[in-house]
DNA sequence: CTTTGGATCGTCT
DNA sequence: GACGATCCAAAGG
């Protein structure tokens, strides 16, 4: 967390996020090994794994772990720092500029990122994840993962206390989708 | 501010 | 064939 995700004059700082952990972790897209679609999350760390979902949104992970072992963290939401104005013309619906990268699929939005940025280097790419010298928050915040139905107790979304752009309140006073029902916000 | 329900299609079973 | 690591508009307070 609060390292910054750019893309030419775009810059945004990372300020909450989700551990996913292949293998050994139910939500993850690669616990049931390895496809087509979930690849990248066994490669290299500090590439993109990008999928989508909801017949509509983007998301973007950054991949982590030793080559071969799949694990990634979600991006889930970014604080703007600079272009601004490109972010707002990907997304024309945004009233606020808290609304252009608060959600795992705004910001994918926000700086273009779908399919084509699936397996993107991070150290060296187009899209780029780099460390302006600001730390981790100390202490950080933690509560549990959105929008999962497995694995729900894990307390593996993390986010920076206070910071507006976090995409859900951190009360964590979220709905958990009940089993058998679909395609309803899990909020 | 909160709650509700619709949109929409790739992916894996 | 079922469902998803989501977002948005609409409506009520």
């Amino acid at each position: 967390m609060n390292k910054l995700l750019i893309r030419g004059e775009r810059v945004g700082r990372i300020v909450e996020v989700e551990a996913y952990r292949g293998a050994e972790d139910p939500a993850s897209h690669a616990f049931r090994g390895r496809t087509p679609r979930n690849q990248v999350m066994f490669g290299e760390a500090g590439h993109l794994y990008v999928y989508f979902t909801y017949g509509m949104h983007w998301c973007a992970n950054v991949v982590c772990g030793p080559d071969g072992v799949a694990s990634a963290v979600l991006l889930r939401a970014l604080a703007p720092v600079e272009g601004l104005a490109l972010m707002r013309q990907a997304r024309p619906g945004a009233r606020k500029d808290r609304d252009l990268c608060s959600g795992p699929a705004k910001l994918t939005q926000a700086f273009g990122i779908t399919r084509e940025e699936d397996g993107a280097d991070l150290m060296k790419g187009d899209v780029v994840v780099a460390d302006d010298g600001v730390g981790p928050p100390r202490p950080a915040a933690r509560g549990p993962r959105v929008g999962i139905s497995l694995a729900a107790e894990e307390a593996w979304r993390w986010w920076v206390p206070g910071d507006v752009n976090v995409s859900r309140a951190e009360t964590g006073l979220y709905r958990r989708r009940p089993p058998g029902t679909r395609g309803k916000d899990g909020g």
